[in-house]
DNA sequence: CGTCTATTTGAATGTACTCAAAAGCGGTGG
DNA sequence: CCACCGCTTTTGAGTACATTCAAATAGACG
């Protein structure tokens, strides 16, 4: 259980002095999750910020009709939480899973907040990573409203080859906001058209 | 052109000695814009972060089939920009348009790189604009893919009323991701059904 | 007042969903 | 190690939600 990923993560955003960075591990609490284990279940507090070492999360959301929508995924070098609850200490609206067995390191809400007045630069790092995440929804969200799923389909595959080899077709669609057999059909038409 | 409203709105997160408060409006400029005035055009250099002083402002995003698409509103107290090529220095993607007559300040890429070095709390304070706008985009992804067109419709009225009652259809449409005349079935349904 | 755009209405169409059943695949226990 | 079980994926038919196109009406604004 090294800490090389995330100081090194880290030291792409801010520079820590020696001790900065040991202050900063002592925080960390590593957790082990089997596959399929979840990180967090719905209606739970949510207290942790999660920084995936190894393995790959996925959180999703369940509406009253029971439809499954999938957040986000996290593969190594990612933050994951339900930021809604996380930020607001709320009971979780997203349920979090480890797609394969991972290991993680935790962080509370009460060390970050305290982290954040002892080791100011944590504010920028943070600000950063909320920066990209804010990005990277407001991108998906004018994906979703102006392009077609097998155009959105493409993206990802473009976009997340990595995750997207990890997972299966249902969370792809469940991403997308498409059913399984929906994906199934388009990729039988792609499959066609790129022989013909 | 008091700066009461974005002092006060600075103020709700982090506390500036007088002379940060200075030094940060002195980075500021303000912009008035008429109505239907372009703030922002796509294509080009998206060099500022408005802050709505008075008035309203939108920003929508036009696809390759002239499909147009709203990626948000704001009101007074609100920031707006088009964050991907604001950060990272590219052309636009966005189109920021004045709903109404409306008066912003301004504030350069640079000069807020500048701040955050010379007043490290507007960290936090952006630190926390970020996080509230990754959580809204978050919530309003998951609203997208669980929920059908009219409850998103109620949501929206519900949510933000202020808005609601100074735009369109059409731009209520299009930031639901529907055509203006699907809406306007949704509403003669929801008429019917009150009325009976 | 006239023009331009937004909104409504309706018919035809298409994209994506539901339901059902079969085939494929992976993991697990005997 | 193979057979079975459960879940995923595929396929197809019927359906529903939402779009397109067109035309009429209503509203906003100079």
């Amino acid at each position: 259980m090294t800490h090389d990923l995330i100081l090194q993560h880290v030291g792409k955003h801010v520079s820590l002095e020696k001790e900065e960075a040991a202050y900063f591990i002592s925080l960390l609490q590593e957790v082990k999750v089997p596959k399929k284990g979840l990180v967090l279940k719905e209606g739970q507090l949510c207290k942790t910020i999660s920084f995936v070492n190894a393995g790959a999360l996925r959180a999703y959301h369940i509406n009253k009709e029971g439809k499954e929508t999938t957040v986000m995924f996290a593969l190594p070098d990612w933050w994951i939480t339900d930021m809604f609850c996380f930020i607001h200490l709320r009971p979780a609206i997203l349920n979090i899973e480890a797609i394969e067995s991972s290991s993680i390191f935790q962080l509370k809400k009460d060390d970050l907040d305290t982290l954040y007045l002892k080791v100011p630069k944590f504010e920028r790092f943070f600000r950063i990573l909320m920066q990209n995440a804010y990005i990277r929804e407001q991108l998906r969200m004018i994906e979703k409203l102006s392009l077609p799923a097998e155009e959105r389909y493409i993206h990802f595959l473009d976009k997340y080859p990595l995750i997207a080899e990890k997972i299966t077709q249902k969370q792809i669609a469940s991403y997308l906001g498409i059913t399984p057999e929906f994906l199934s059909t388009i990729r039988a038409n792609r499959a066609k058209r790129i022989i013909s």
